[in-house]
DNA sequence: AATATATGCAAAG
DNA sequence: TTTGCCTATATTT
């Protein structure tokens, strides 16, 4: 699941339960030893996310010997932090295909239990941390050798490369690409190499737009490159050329402005509904239903979106073109079609799509 | 036990 | 354009 809208919501999650807290960092696994000492028993100051890259910003290491506070719990968003980003060692993380985290914790916050790969087992809930009687425990992490009141931690299951420990809560990431401790000048070249991000309020729609116009490569190659437009997958790359009609194979610099223009525009709604939901959909209701057409989905290709939730729709009705390649197009019944492009595997119809 | 698969990306050829 | 890497899970041998 590792496109923008999960990383995005990570952010969001991160926020959520460990930001104004001092914190404990390990790397159980041991790869990311020396970097989690870096920032042990730090407060989180702020998380962000920009397409499909996570920064969590770490204040200064508390200078007093004993594990005194370094933020406030008040847990929403009205923390005027006054530490400014330059002064802030950040943790950089990227899921990559396979990276994911999950979560525990004593039930104040309701969050999901994993976030990122889809790692779940076909038909599993992602069930979010249950509730659980308010907690009175400290208002930050423990010292080394004591555990939070009020909820068990969890041991850690699996390779996990990095864990981060709160009073509250706990999070364990696994099979990242990228986690790493970095300044804010390297934090912002990062930053710099990335496109505009859909889901990100201060994003430049043109920006988009003249890029992609600037270039003759394949207008389904450039919503994958993270300089183009950050936060695009292959999903949201197949189902957004579908919406828009536009043959994956079309050169940028044919594609005229208005078009990409509606593409953007779709993806702000597609994606930012990603966030909100945990999930990717973009079929529209008239066209949703179970291949009436040439037979369902091969079972093994349903590896996300298995929440039998009331009122969601299933895996198998949530996209137009993506893993539905043999199957009849949901509009136009024509075959869906599959190819390899730049080592992705990229779906289309051929006949709503010219 | 071995293999196939995945919503990604960078480095090498 | 191809290879290598990160990891867990489902399927096949």
């Amino acid at each position: 699941m590792p496109e923008g809208h999960t990383v995005h919501r990570l952010a969001r999650t991160f926020d959520a339960l460990f930001v104004g807290e001092g914190l404990r960092l390990s790397s159980p696994q041991g790869r990311f030893a020396a970097g989690a000492a870096m920032l042990d028993g730090r407060a989180l100051v702020r998380a962000e996310a920009w397409g499909k890259h996570m920064f969590l910003g770490f204040g200064p290491r508390p200078t007093t010997g004993t594990g005194t506070t370094t933020g406030t719990t008040t847990g929403t968003t009205t923390s005027t932090t006054t530490t400014p980003d330059a002064d802030l060692a950040w943790l950089r993380v990227h899921l990559g295909l396979y990276g994911s985290w999950t979560f525990a914790g004593d039930g104040s916050t309701r969050v999901a239990h994993a976030i990122g790969a889809p790692r779940r087992r076909v038909g599993e809930q992602e069930h979010a941390l249950p509730a659980a009687s308010p907690s009175t425990a400290a208002s930050s992490a423990p010292p080394a050798g004591e555990t939070p009141d009020g909820w068990d931690v969890p041991a850690p299951r699996g390779q996990v490369r990095v864990r981060v420990l709160g009073a509250h809560a706990v999070a364990d990431l696994t099979g990242p690409s990228a986690c790493e401790v970095v300044t804010d000048d390297e934090r912002r070249a990062v930053l710099a190499r990335l496109g505009p991000d859909p889901i990100r309020d201060d994003a430049d729609p043109e920006r988009f737009v003249a890029r992609v116009r600037r270039s003759r490569t394949a207008v389904g190659l450039q919503l994958m490159a993270q300089d183009v437009v950050a936060g695009v997958g292959n999903i949201y790359r197949a189902e957004a050329l579908f919406r828009a009609g536009l043959d994956p194979s079309t050169p940028g610099t044919d594609v005229p402005a208005e078009t990409l223009r509606a593409i953007w525009d779709d993806l702000v709604v597609l994606m930012r509904d990603g966030v909100a939901t945990g999930r990717i959909g973009t079929t529209r209701p008239e066209h949703r239903g179970l291949g009436h057409e040439k037979g369902r989905m091969d079972p093994r290709r349903v590896r996300q979106n298995t929440d039998d939730d009331p009122g969601v729709v299933s895996r198998e009705e949530s996209f137009y073109v993506y893993h539905r390649d043999g199957l009849a197009c949901r509009v136009c019944g024509a075959t869906v079609l599959v190819r390899d492009a730049a080592g992705r595997t990229l779906f289309w119809c051929p006949a709503c799509q010219v």
